[in-house]
Formats: structure tokens, sequence, C-alpha cells
DNA sequence: ATAAACTTTCAATAATTATTGAAAGTTTAG
DNA sequence: CTAAACTTTCAATAATTATTGAAAGTTTAT
């Protein structure tokens, strides 16, 4: 496998795995162009190589600077802007759990705390939502605490925790 | 908030969250409402309950057949089929880990080492694509390995883990 | 064997989500 | 100031994904 075969197959598998993580296709594909060059790249070099529109290379910039993977660089001299992305995989792992949490968790966290604190009229439909939900929550609580360790330590953290956890 | 509205709230919010872990709504909706419920459900009163259609519910419940969190169960003397889901929020989650790690992650990785062992041509791109494909792939390893810990362990693993791992 | 009770399949359709591209907006150089 | 270089916005459209419902399939009781 050459140079430019095993770069599309990258990008078309890591931008696949975009729904994993809560981000569409395109911007998936983007941070993984990013993530492979050697340098920052311009919306143009980013609509070219992945063949993609103008508006959509900025929408799908744009929101992958509001999860604080991408960043823009102003180059002196150079009237367009060009954008990198974290490089360190631990770093992405942090902003991507902490956005994760914000977005996704905490909202859920708080409507299972809203059901499950619903007054107990004795049947035991209730007793059973009441108990479920709360079961749910704590789980979901638990997995939100172990996440927000992981967006708040330093860069070594995650990895020296789960070998811990995992030995 | 009386009990009719707390389901309702609990079944759309656990539901619009199944992107969160890879199934679609219909399928996370049929999950929450069995999970909540007291006894199994027929089809019908599935059909009833969320107002989709025999069509979809049958083809959803399949699905969340093949991920293991619902099962048959063949009530003596009736002829319908009657459903149920794990309730127990940790086998839950044990089996939801497999499952990922065996349709996502695995592939994913499979990928990455593809990617990561083409020849080193010398030139700088190519070393950029190897040395950080590497790196997701060993980031991806790890997250892995400690997915199928949850899959493979007692019930009360996970939790007892967590805990020491946040203390 | 057959009819009733039930489930599955799948082509058609609806709903949702992503993408385009051109007009409007912004910034900078001269 | 203003024209060129660039970015953003957003209504229209395309692509994808989910849902329906009726026909086909299966099982069970008699």
């Amino acid at each position: 496998m050459e140079y430019k075969e095993a770069k599309e197959k990258f990008i078309s598998t890591w931008g696949s795995l975009g729904s994993l993580w809560g981000i569409n296709k395109a911007m998936a594909q983007i941070q993984s162009l990013l993530f492979i060059s050697t340098k920052p790249l311009a919306m143009e070099d980013i609509m070219e190589a992945l063949k993609i529109s103008r508006g959509n290379t900025s929408m799908n910039l744009r929101q992958l600077m509001d999860w604080g993977i991408v960043t823009k660089e102003i180059i002196p001299g150079q009237r367009k802007e060009y954008f990198t992305t974290e490089k360190n995989v631990e770093e992405l792992a942090r902003h991507i759990a902490k956005e994760r949490s914000r977005r996704e968790i905490k909202p859920v966290l708080k409507v299972l705390k809203e059901v499950s604190s619903i007054k107990d009229d004795g049947t035991a439909k209730t007793k059973e939502l009441i108990k479920q939900t709360k079961a749910l929550h704590d789980l979901a609580e638990t997995a939100d605490t172990m996440l927000n360790r992981i967006a708040n330590q330093d860069q070594n953290w995650l990895t020296k925790s789960i070998l811990k956890l995992i030995k």
C-alpha cells in the first residue's frame, strides 16, 4: 500500500467513525486530513483534498473549532486562514470527552434525575420507573464522572489510569 | 410530574440518546419501554405504546435481539411472542460494550494497523501518517481493551473499578 | 389439511440530515 | 475609499436513513 491509498483509507475509515463520537462525516474527514498533514491547511486545500464545497468546508471547520479540536492559524503575510488540529491523541481524547459530557451526558442526567424523582404513588409501574431510571442515572453519572476526570487531568493521566485499571 | 409524563419523557430522552451508543431511535425507544415495564410486552403492546408500525417494531426487535439486550419470552398457552430487556444496568452496559467493540472498534483497529504499517519511503508526509495513525491505533487499542474488560468481568467489576479509578 | 393467529420481509414513501453554490458579508492592500 | 481576496450564510437540493403497510411466510389448533 502506497501513501496515497493509505491516506485515503485512513480518512474514509476515521471519517465514517465520526458517528461513534457524535460528529458528521465531513467534520470527521476534515479532522482526519488535518491530523495527518505536516502543515496547516487552507480552506482551498481541504476542499480540494476532500472534494467538498466551500460552504460545507466553512461550516464544518467552524464546528470543529467549537469542539475545540481545530484552531485557526494566522500566517503572517498570508491573506488566507490556515487550520490545524490537535495532534496529540490524548489531548484530542480530552477535548472530545469534555464536549461529549457537556453536550450529551449532562442533559440526559438532568432528565433522569427529574424522572426518577416523581412522586411514588405506590403502583408497581411507578415503582419500576423510579427504580430503573435511578439505576441508569447512577450508571450515567459514574460514566460522566470518569469522562470529566479524563477531561481535566494532565495529558498522561488517561493512559496511566487505564493501564492501572486493566492490570 | 405524573407517571405518564415521566414515562414519556424517559422514553423520548433515552431514545434520542440512541445515537450515542450507535442504535436508531425506534430501537432505543423499544428498549426504554421494556426497561421500565413491569412485565414482558407483545408486539402489539409496543406498537401501541410507541405508535410505530408492525414492520418497524419487528425489525427493531430483531436488532435488539442481535445486540443481545432483548430476549423473546414464550409464555405457555400464549400464541404471541413476548419480549423483555436486560433489567440490570451493568449487564446492559456489558452487552453494549461488547457489541460496540466487535462492530466498530475492531474493524477500525484493523485499518489503523494496516495504514500505520505502510512502507516508510522517507518523506515527511509518510512519516507523519505512520506516526499519527500509530498513535491513534494505540489509543483505540487501549480503549478497546478497557471495553472488553468491562464486557467480560462479573457484574460488579465496572462500578468497583470506576470507583477505584476516580478516587 | 386448512384456517386463524401471528411474524417477517421489502418496495414504496416519508422524514431527516448533509451538501451545494451563489449572494452577502468581511477584511486588507493599495 | 474601493476593489480584490477571502469567508460566511442559507435557501434549495441531494443523499441518506427510517418507517410504513400490505403481501408473503410461519406456526399452531382443530
